[in-house]
DNA sequence: ATGTAATATTAGTTAAAGCTAATGTTAGGG
DNA sequence: CCCTAACATTAGCTTTAACTAATATTACAT
């Protein structure tokens, strides 16, 4: 590969992982990895405050990572992103796989 | 899965990821998906400073995401954990594969 | 319209990552 | 022994990520 394409990709990929790596945004993650869940079911889930959740909640939005519904007072989000599926599916089975 | 113990997992993935999340040792990993290289063929294909690449290289080692065997002036780095191989190859998948 | 539940945003501070510049180590050649 | 090549380390500075605290928005019920 050209050194300049390497370059690129290799700032576009270490953007990607950045965007996943920080506790709060694995543990949301994963609990979307069986599907949707509410901010409030998140919250039950995730041990840090409101604000911070929605702050990590806000990013993993702008990275399209997730999408969300809406209904009524509650925002239910979802994976929106095939890689994110997959690339949790992996670090499942390094870390949370049974012995 | 019991909350402390997501949380505690979910630590150690972070770890694992920041210390993937950096262009320059994402470059060095690629490089090293076909073999051992020494640190200056490294030099010649990654685009920074000989202090710089000899940083990231010594996080990489002290991470064991990579081991070395040197050759007389010569020290030869490779990969040296399977975890790696398997997300550099998801990685290259996903932002370096040909259309 | 007022109140409350659910969620989001903003400003300010702190901590961690990455760079630059200078210097140190190790191995081999003359 | 001295010099050079190959590589590593350290100190200081700058940038970026993450938290805390306070406040704002949106939807629904009374």
């Amino acid at each position: 590969m050209d050194p300049s394409q390497m370059l690129s990709r290799s700032e576009d990929a270490e953007q990607f992982l950045k965007q996943l790596s920080n506790k709060t945004r694995l543990m949301v993650l994963c609990s979307l990895l069986d599907g949707e869940r509410s901010v409030t079911e998140l919250l039950d889930k995730v041990p840090v405050t409101q604000p911070v959740l929605s702050q990590h909640l806000a990013l993993l939005r702008e990275a399209e990572f997730v999408a969300t519904r809406r209904s009524g007072q509650t925002i239910y989000y979802r994976l929106a992103d095939e890689r994110i599926t997959q690339i949790m599916n992996l670090m499942y089975t390094f870390f949370c796989a049974e012995d």
